[in-house]
DNA sequence: CCCACTACTCAGTGTTACTATCTACTGGTA
DNA sequence: TACCAGTAGATAGTAACACTGAGTAGTGGG
């Protein structure tokens, strides 16, 4: 990926995340294929794992096993109250973020 | 500054700070000032001028050196040709990132 | 029997912003 | 004189993050 974008995603890519699951349950490798669909074409596989395992350890999911007819068994990630909490306050910083560097943007169209 | 912030500013600091010199050649502490007037009130001194290290290294950047009447010499730089065409990239990828994330966004309200 | 697809995991790396601190120049004031 | 606030720049050390590349497993088809 490029490494403008790969630097943008610090920070956001876990709201991303938590976003998707807010949609629906999923488990990891169907949220990879989510990501795509939504125009995250170049996500590591990896990358997302890693986000997992953190929002897993900080308890914003509840998780459940569940065996697969295709593959290995899935870990569903469910959002919890924690999780909806986290994403709420990850909207709210993103529209800050969001107003700012698009008011700049505008002045520099001037 | 809160975490999420933090992190979010990562990958998208620089292009605001060349977007700022877009406006108009500045130094460190009057950039540092004319960010906080924009509403990114957190951001670090320190941090700036760790900013415009890399900016100059990587060459985005014509360096003036002028006395100041009220202190030490100010280092004033002006954005030059490989800057806007690194400015430009950032307006591209952040357009990029704004519109999957807003229409994820508006996927969870419906 | 091998391969593609599905599904998850992990160690090592590079980049980034922050904290805390330091140097240095000017002018005002106790 | 001595001190301090404001101006101006620099840096070492730290924590967090996404990526690369590789590995482990399970299923079904050629």
């Amino acid at each position: 990926m490029g490494k403008q974008m790969t630097e943008m995603l610090k920070g956001t890519l876990e709201g991303v995340v938590l976003a998707i699951l807010a949609l629906q349950p999923a488990y990891g490798y169907e949220i990879t294929a989510r990501l795509r669909e939504r125009g995250f074409e170049d996500i590591a596989e990896g990358t997302i794992y890693a986000v997992l395992v953190r929002i897993e350890k900080r308890g914003l999911v509840d998780i459940d096993k569940v065996p697969s007819e295709k593959g290995p068994p899935r870990k569903v990630y469910t959002l919890n109250a924690a999780g909806e909490a986290s994403l709420h306050e990850f909207w709210g910083s993103w529209s800050a973020l969001e107003t700012r560097i698009d008011q700049l943007r505008t002045e520099g169209h001037e």
